[in-house]
DNA sequence: GCCAACGTTGGC
DNA sequence: GCCAACGTTGGC
């Protein structure tokens, strides 16, 4: 994360530039997020996830590019902020439901809740997850949209925000889809400290699909994709650049001010039986994946991922 | 503007 | 724990 929020910058201890995103926090009410959520619990923000706080009216959409900040790439003043990002996490309410509505019912969806909420049990998870996947077939488009990568770290790591909490890094696609199913909103990629990074978002079109890879190999766990989320919102100001609550850079901008940095609304789509190994979309290195800005720029959070990228790997390296 | 030192990411 | 990649910092 972080955000990447891959990033670092979290922090202020971060530095670096990557970023790391992290996780997000569930979005503010003014996201046009499905609309289901009736609750609004935030998220953690990256920092946060305690403090989570949200329902701020977020930033005002940035529905072009336009109005969103654009990066700054290369210069050097503006950059002094960035660092690294932050990921986030979240924390997962209870609630409502997420997903597309075309699967969704009501009922459906308050049934779902019920279950969810009521035990944790691996059977009723099991088909809430099922109820809120979308079919192979949707998951390629046939259209010229772009497609991307988003990481999230999956191991645990703590972070202190600026009042002191600890926050604890991970996030995993479960925690996203449990969030969307609780908050009934879609999760803010935010804490993206990286210009690169930032800049992808931007470019982000709400119905366009992304890789969920989790990176992290200890634990006796493998870095990889492990599903797929969608694009359900596109660039908006990231609101944890002034959240004492979450870690990493904080704007120094007065309130109400454009901030450089941004969040998109991402939703679940699908986990894999069998996540696709970081070792698995190696042994692509050379060939069929040589392009990957993934291999390319090995530490940006928030990559761009081609149509034949895509395909690729949806049809021959997905099990 | 150059570049060495340094910090972070993240795979191994 | 090691270390490669890579971004930032900051002296000059």
């Amino acid at each position: 994360m972080p955000p990447k929020k891959s990033t670092t910058a979290a922090a202020a201890s971060e530095t670096a530039a990557s970023s790391r995103p992290r996780r997000a926090t569930a979005a503010p009410a003014s996201a046009p997020a499905p609309a289901l959520a009736t609750k609004k619990r935030a998220a953690p923000k990256p920092a946060d996830k305690e403090t989570a706080k949200k329902s701020k009216k977020a930033a005002p959409k940035a529905t072009t590019t336009d109005d969103v900040p654009k990066a700054e790439p290369t210069t050097g003043a503006v950059v002094e902020e960035s660092k690294a990002a932050p990921r986030k996490r979240g924390r997962h309410p209870k609630g409502g439901e997420t997903t597309k509505a075309a699967v969704h019912e009501e009922a459906a969806e308050a049934q779902l809740e019920d279950e969810l909420l009521d035990s944790a049990a691996g059977a009723e998870v099991a088909a809430a997850e099922e109820k809120c996947e979308l079919p192979s077939a949707l998951l390629t488009s046939t259209s010229g949209s772009n497609y991307w990568l988003l990481k999230a770290e999956q191991e645990d790591r703590n972070e202190t925000a600026h009042n002191g909490t600890v926050i604890n890094t991970r996030f995993t696609i479960d925690d996203l889809r449990d969030n969307n199913l609780a908050t009934g909103k879609p999760e803010l990629w935010d804490g993206v400290r990286n210009h690169v990074a930032a800049n992808n978002m931007r470019a982000m079109r709400k119905g366009e699909l992304a890789f969920f890879y989790a990176s992290g190999g200890k634990q006796g766990r493998s870095p990889g994709i492990v599903g797929v989320v969608e694009i359900v919102s596109e660039a908006e100001w990231d609101l944890t650049t002034r959240d004492p609550g979450a870690y990493g850079y904080v704007s120094k901008e007065k309130a109400g001010t454009r901030e450089k940095w941004v969040v998109v609304g991402v939703e679940f789509r699908r986990k894999f039986d069998v996540p696709v190994s970081l070792r698995t979309l190696q042994e692509h290195k050379e060939g069929r994946l040589s392009g990957m800005q993934l291999f390319r720029q090995t530490r940006l959070s928030v990559a761009k991922v081609t149509a034949n990228e895509w395909r690729f790997i949806m049809e021959e390296l997905v099990g």
